[in-house]
DNA sequence: GAAGGCTGTCACAAACCGTTACAATTTTGC
DNA sequence: GCAAAATTGTAACGGTTTGTGACAGCCTTC
């Protein structure tokens, strides 16, 4: 028997509320959001919840830490925070409060609901952050590159910029070595449509992205295409 | 003599096993359909499975991924995906644990054959003998070639830039020294396509690869031709 | 040693890919 | 919410790689 899963959303954006609910309810998850930590608490003692999904910046200078430390205290609920993208220390200290994993900002619902689907896998009763077997961070050449954080650290420990389209284009690769990509199938994977013929969508961002990451961009090392097929990742050390 | 091949196909959709059930048994081959996990693994410890077509959302709380990688964990069994339409971020992770392809639904089901065939094609070991013959560095005369990376490397470290096709055909052929290789063959297993009668294609990308790789190209020491039927590599230290 | 088929090689055409500039779109900053 | 900036998509062009047909030379067979 099929017991659906609820999931509590703590957001002072409305927006995000909104896009969250009609994405998991599409999913088929039942969903309660709540725009602070008087209605989170309100929720919890009213009904069972499967795992909150908590905005680490609420407004009205109430503390997203303190609501997870005050969940934690009384229940075992799985918690992803939600957390802007360079706050470190904040994701830090979440989890050690007890959330499960943190997902920075701003996210891919897909995502989100990956690593939903994910810890309630595993129902972890606390404990690191997502993927135990997922490898974070993949070292290359001479580059050190964060999935979690999502940037691109050179040996010297500059940051090199990608862009959002570049990262996901360079992570997807990146992460099976070797294997070759078609062209259709990135597109798929790193844009959600089709290619049709004589789309060069594909070579563009590829071309951007050796410039920033090949010693050699007319010879890439890290890079190569595969004529007639796509392209793929022939780095690590 | 003619084996036939044995898809094992897991859908909780009754309506869709059928089909699929129905089809590829018109199409020749064994079909075990099963709707869920514990199926899945029954029908794996009791017979021998060429490939497996699973569909990640399956009904109970089922993980279809879960199940990918335990399938995996023991077996090579190539596995292609079933997936939702948008599920972009399943199919990444699908991919990560080692299924061979995805189709997205809907699906036609021609196209789910003619990726079975692609896949089966290119997993067969073209007759050789089991387990991991997987040697990512090739050792001969004085070259290195490196199959993870794609590169040639020469004694002194220098790096010889091959193209894809002459790459492709000079892997296949080194993988298996002293395997003759008939020309359609390296038709099929380089270019995917068929020889016709009069066809230069194959020669003249040894005699490009040649070009690249041999002291004295005139007198082939790695790559000899067999007359009237193709190449084999006669390399290896 | 001659005939016939097979392979090596060449030149050219076709297909494919890299790169650039710019247009369209999205994101950012106020 | 709007304007500016950044990112991404598109089209065009040029270079590279591959397919093709012609032809020359070699091997095998008789």
């Amino acid at each position: 028997m099929e017991r659906i899963e609820h999931i509590l959303v703590v957001d002072d954006d409305a927006r995000i509320r909104q896009m969250l609910l009609r994405y998991f309810e599409d999913e088929g998850y039942r969903v309660t959001t709540v725009a602070n930590g008087a209605g989170a608490r309100d929720c919890l003692g009213k009904s069972v919840v499967d795992i909150i999904l908590l905005d680490l910046g609420l407004a009205g200078g109430e503390d997203g830490l303190a609501l997870a430390r005050d969940i934690r205290a009384q229940s075992d609920v799985p918690i992803i925070m939600l957390t802007g993208r360079d706050d470190v220390v904040d994701r830090i200290v979440g989890l050690e409060v007890g959330a499960d994993d943190y997902i920075p900002k701003p996210f891919h619902l897909r995502e989100v609901l990956a690593r939903i689907r994910t810890v309630l896998r595993r129902r972890r009763p606390t404990g690191s952050p997502a993927g135990e077997n997922e490898k974070t961070v993949l070292l290359f050449e001479n580059w050190r590159l964060d999935i979690g954080r999502r940037q691109l650290l050179a040996a010297d420990g500059t940051e090199v910029i990608l862009t959002t389209g570049e990262f996901d284009m360079l992570a997807l690769l990146a992460k099976q070595p070797g294997r070759v990509f078609a062209r259709d199938m990135l597109m798929d994977l790193t844009r959600s449509r089709n290619l049709d013929a004589f789309d060069r969508t594909i070579d563009a961002q590829i071309a951007r992205l050796r410039k920033k990451i090949e010693r050699d961009p007319k010879r890439p090392s890290l890079i190569k295409s595969v004529r007639g097929v796509g392209y793929v990742f022939t780095g690590r050390t």
